[in-house]
DNA sequence: TCTTGTTAGATTGTCGACAATCTGCTTGTC
DNA sequence: GACAAGCAGATTGTCGACAATCTAACAAGA
């Protein structure tokens, strides 16, 4: 008998396509942070009843990208600098530790998954797609993570992916210029291939540095116009 | 005028009732892993409708604790060796972190909370309160995550948190013996209090090693039952 | 005997309506 | 004009009922 390995068929409820919706929409920014979510009006625009759309927001509050307050409403979260400081010291640390983890699992088939992902990459940023951009770089760091063999350590990883997601989702609306035309990957790719475990270590707590300068900076911004209202 | 801090009143929502109660009875052992949550059962217990008890569920997948399969049922989790291990090893990580970032803000209100929770632990295992004395043992441990200042961290923290008092309840409910009585937690407090932070982060690594030992003994335990059926 | 189709029961997913709560406006009083 | 009380509208929280799906038992056929 032939050896097939079937997935998993897809869930088909409202809920976790709405979730998947609601989801894209606040990473994407469409949904802005601080914005309320009016149940009735979103049930009615989805063709859907309010019961399985306030479960997948009650998901999203515990994902940590929605806020809820009782009888008042749910809200995207705020962004705050503080908050992308946080998101991106943490980051750090867990990027560390999921190289270490990583390093002696690596394989022919981490190296193929990792150069797929990095193409992806290099795909949407030459199509100039900013938004399929964040979405690719943020996979292709995320390898480290699928790889670890942390089934905890990953959950944490993405729930900080969907923060550090919509920060540069955020950043990239606002400032609205054509995205970096230059590879900045090449160098972390290379090196996660390489023998010098440090190096990478090191170079991924830089590397994060690099783009992080920029987002505070907008943040700063952000805050600086909320505090005039 | 007087400078008052009130704390906000509490929620008064069926929904974080419900959440507290499915959370403290999975926390405990009450409700045992891999047990399916029967949502008419649960509900008519509750005398509450469907309705918040789903979205408290939905609320407690999100957090970790619990499962859901579409049209199957929603189930506690699974307890492996591994999910230990992963737990563990993560948690070791973030005390490092934890603590580095609360060093430098140490002061008199973090002795004095860090005494006061220290001696909650005591009169816990006075009492032979074992379920008491892991969830003090938690809060005392939660306190250099509150002080680090970085919500991602804290969040992160109170997630595991969840994990690590369900592991434990679940092996002091099997082992079934009396609790230790001499204080394990004595040195931590006291280098928490000290000026060699390396020596703080040294003993949280080892320090939490000990009792792991025995968890994942109970683990593997666990496991060789769970492949006999 | 094994496989496949059918069916009844139980359980989860979804819906529409009602209750509780909040917000902003209006009104009345000083 | 300032302020408090109260009302109306909108929105969230909860409920009971129905629809969709799964499970297990049973029957029919190879």
């Amino acid at each position: 008998m032939a050896k097939l390995d079937f997935s998993p068929i897809a869930d088909t409820t409202r809920r976790a396509e709405i979730v998947a919706l609601l989801r894209r929409a606040i990473l994407t920014g469409q949904l802005e942070p601080g914005q309320k979510l009016n149940e009735l009006r979103i049930s009615e625009q989805m063709r859907v009843s309010r019961a399985p759309l306030r479960e997948a927001m009650r998901e999203l509050v515990q994902e940590g990208i929605l806020t809820s307050i009782p009888y008042a409403g749910t809200f995207v979260i705020d962004v705050t600098a503080k908050d992308i400081v946080d998101a991106y010291s943490l980051n750090q640390v867990l990027d560390e530790f999921a190289i270490e983890q990583t390093w002696p699992q690596r394989d022919q088939r981490f190296f193929d998954e990792l150069d797929r992902r990095h193409e992806a990459v290099k795909q949407a940023t030459r199509a100039l797609d900013t938004t399929r951009q964040i979405e690719t770089a943020l996979q292709l760091h995320g390898l480290i993570y699928e790889w670890a063999d942390n089934s905890v350590l990953l959950e944490t990883w993405q729930r900080l992916t969907s923060r550090l997601q919509m920060y540069f989702a955020l950043h990239q609306r606002a400032r609205n210029e054509p995205v970096p035309a230059e590879d900045v990957h090449e160098t972390y790719v290379t090196l996660l291939k390489g023998s010098d475990m440090h190096a990478a270590q090191r170079h991924a707590r830089e590397h994060i540095d690099l783009d992080f300068e920029e987002l505070l900076s907008y943040a700063r911004g952000l805050e600086k116009r909320a505090s005039k209202n």
